[in-house]
This record gives C-alpha cells, sequence and structure tokens, in this order.
DNA sequence: ACAAAAGTGTTCTAAGTACACCCATGC
DNA sequence: GCATGGGTGTACTTAGAACACTTTTGT
C-alpha cells in the first residue's frame, strides 16, 4: 500500500460551511463536536475523506449525513493546512461552501440531526481554525454573488423582489435602491412574475416571481455586476 | 500519533502549473519525471506536503527546488482527488499555479534544472490527471486576468504596450484594438512612460512603460473588465 | 520613397446611478 | 382616511466598442 517510500501519510478532511437565509437575515449551520478534543464546542461540519471517495463526495456524503440535504450548490474552497490546526494529529482541511433556503429545511435539520442555525452576527467562537473559515467563506459568498445569480439558491421558490433585495442587502450589509435594484433583476429575464402576491409583509402585497430553471442553468455564468467593485470584498 | 481512530491516512501532494511568457507565446514549465511509474515521462513539478509545512510553503518550497524561483505570484486552485488518480497509492494533489518572466529565468532553469519550457499549443501528453489540472489553471489564469493586474508578472520591468497587448491576446487567443487597449490599460494609472524606445520590433520604437509597484501592489484588486463576459471562461 | 509598426481622437451605445411620486390595501 | 410597504420612469454620467489616419524611421 505504502509504494512512495519515505513520505508522510496525513489525515484529510472536509468541512462545510452552510449559509442559510430566512427571508431575513443570513444564517450558518453549525454543530456541537462530538468527541474529544474540544467536544461538545461549536464546529463546522466535518468529516474524514475516505479511501474510495474524491473529495466532492466526501462533502456531499458528509454534508447528507449531517443535515440531510442533497443536491445543493456546493463549491471547494481553499484548504486549510497549517501543521498544528488540529492540535491531536496532522490534518489538512478542505473547505466546502453550501447555499439552501433555510425555511424548506428548518424542522428536517434541527430535528433529525444535532445542528443549529445561528445569524451570522451571533456566531459563537468555532473550534480550531474554524473561524477564519467561515470568514473566507462569506467573502468568496460575496464575491461570487457579484458575478452569478447563486443567491436564488438561498430562497424558496416562490419569492418576492423585496425578498430577494433584503437578500442581497444581508450579504452585503448595505442597501439598495429598490428602482435600480428591480431593473437590474428583471433585465437578466431569469424570473417570470406570477399572479399571485405574497401578503405577509405589506397590505398591498408583493408578486412572487419564479425562477426561469432553464435559463438559470444555462446563463449562471453571465450575470451582471452588483457591486460595482467587487474586487475590495476578496481582502 | 494516529489519535483519530479508524481513518485512512493519505499522501498529500503540491502540483505547480508554471506558466511562462517570452514577449510572443505563453509557455509552460515541465520536469521529466524521475521515479517510477510513469518514470520519464512529462510532468508537473510536484512533491509531498511534509510533516512541518503548510500547503503554501511546500509550494514554495517545490518551486524553489525544482527552479530556483522564490517570491512569484503562486495561487491555490482546486484541489484532484479522484481515488486512483495516482496508480501508486491514494494521493490528493493541491494544484498551484505560478506566472513568471521567461526570459529573466530562462537559462538559470534549464542549466541547472531539468525543467523545460513548451509552448502551450504543443505541450506533451501528461502523466495522470496532469492534463486536466493544467487545463484548468489555463482557464482560472483567463477568468483572474478579466478582473486583476496579475499578466505584468509575466513581462520583464520594463515593457512595451504592443508587447503587453501580445499578451493579452495570447492568453485570450483574441485581438485588441490598439486604441481602446492603451486607452484601458493607461486608464489605471498603474504604468508610468519611460524616456527610452525599444526598436527590436519596429523602426519607429515603442515607448518603454514601468510598473508603478506601490499602485499595483495596493490596486491589485480593483482592475478592469478586458473580456466583456469573463464567465464563459470558467467552464 | 516606402514599408512597418506606433501612436492618437471621436462618435455611438449600454449600463449604472440618482432621484420622487403614485398605488393598493388593511386597519 | 391614513399608514405601510410595493411599484414605476426619467435624466445624467460613465465605460466600452467601433472605427481610420498620421508619425517615425530604417532600409
Amino acid at each position: 500500500m505504502h509504494k512512495y517510500p519515505g513520505q508522510t501519510r496525513l489525515l484529510v478532511a472536509v468541512d462545510c460551511i452552510i449559509f442559510g437565509f430566512d427571508g431575513d437575515a443570513l444564517k450558518l449551520l453549525l454543530i456541537k463536536r462530538g468527541f474529544e478534543p474540544e467536544k461538545g464546542k461549536w464546529s463546522l461540519m466535518g468529516g474524514f475523506l475516505q479511501p474510495d471517495e474524491s473529495l466532492d463526495n466526501a462533502a456531499n456524503r458528509i454534508l447528507k449525513k449531517l443535515t440531510g440535504l442533497e443536491g445543493v450548490f456546493l463549491e471547494q474552497l481553499k484548504n486549510a493546512s497549517a501543521p498544528q490546526r488540529d492540535p491531536v494529529e496532522r490534518t489538512v482541511s478542505v473547505a466546502y461552501s453550501a447555499l439552501i433556503d433555510l425555511n424548506k429545511y428548518k424542522e428536517q435539520i434541527s430535528s433529525e440531526y444535532h445542528a443549529e442555525w445561528f445569524l451570522l452576527s451571533k456566531k459563537p467562537g468555532l473550534i480550531f481554525d474554524h473561524d477564519k473559515m467561515v470568514e473566507d467563506a462569506i467573502r468568496k459568498l460575496r464575491y461570487n454573488a457579484t458575478m452569478h445569480p447563486i443567491l436564488f439558491e438561498l430562497l424558496p421558490d416562490k419569492f418576492t423582489l423585496p425578498k430577494l433585495q433584503n437578500l442581497y442587502e444581508a450579504i452585503y450589509d448595505t442597501q439598495f435602491d429598490k428602482r435600480n435594484f428591480n431593473r437590474k433583476i428583471l433585465s437578466t429575464a431569469l424570473l417570470v412574475k406570477q399572479k399571485d402576491k405574497d401578503k405577509s409583509s405589506s397590505k398591498k402585497g408583493a408578486y412572487y416571481y419564479k425562477l426561469d430553471k432553464k435559463k438559470y442553468a444555462a446563463n449562471f455564468r453571465s450575470f451582471l455586476h452588483f457591486i460595482p467593485n467587487p474586487d475590495h470584498l476578496l481582502r
């Protein structure tokens, strides 16, 4: 089995950073670590790479096992590889991030699994270097969302333009002009207006929209520039 | 040492994809693999992650050991992790890419080290999944270069606008209007015009420019859009 | 004198931004 | 009838794209 002589083998872990949106604020899914060290502290959902799987497979397996989720937007981020990052044993961790519509899975996740949603603004301190991994993931999410329509992953099938605007404002921690926002969004021709309205947050009600799934899949990589200078977000 | 019981340890490798530009065409640095299997075949510059180093450290160490290069633009790309990608033993490889001014290091590299430059268009087939890793790296390079002034890493200290345009045209395999190109480039205020000219490729001669190093470092993340729709490049 | 590459300016179009009022409804 | 959030249009500014002629100089 060990055919390259004189080399060190080590553990490869996958840690999943899962963002959820409930219509108002951005949240993060965390679990209480079930084994030593740091047992009982909050942690990202993680696991070790198995002999017969790729990293993508491992990320999907771990996400499913710990949350029941399948088929979500899952992106490989940078690796965490400082030699002492796991005090127990040398482990290189590969970060993945996922985006989900929180309402869709809220009960399922919190009842069947020992995971909890935290407001990003009220996130507890995490084990090892997980805090930094989350920071990086947020930065990457913001960056990606400037150029790609990924944020729709965080909304229900039917949503209103004000809700969508809330989401963008939550992610960028800023305010947009609704006229310009609506015009930009609709100019993508990615949304289909519905006949019915959501009256839960106003008397007048706001029209529901649905994603045009075909166009969404096809145009995923040609979106628009929501944020004038996306670059400051990466540093 | 093995304190997480029941888990598989494996090798973590770093492979470096090194791009060079000689003023005309984009090249790739390869070495002949020195050990079995696939000994004697062309390969990326790689090595295994050592116990006491991070991945970034390993990439820099390997690059220096195999080429003598230090302090170049080195970016972590995605991992290659298919279970059978290395037929000898399970290995996860982390790809890094670097950009260098080929003329600056040409002799050093090819004499002291057993590495060779290949025109990208005439690259031989590589071992394992290295061909795919190179493809991904090119795609990422093109994408990054649409928004960041990274391509200056590929040019000498003094260069002319036509040479810079050649570089962009080589990377995107396309043609630009020189009026628009010059205007765009100069509008960044990142270049400082020199008094002397390069007469090697015309009678009239083209003015040299130098990078304003301070502005380059500061403005690295606010560049311009050279390529109308950068997104098709990622897939 | 001419070939070969360098350099330069204007017009048009598209996208972003700023900005203010009317609409529909539940209370 | 009024308070609340939803919806819409216009003028301005900026950036990109298309496009052709003049300049320099070695031969």
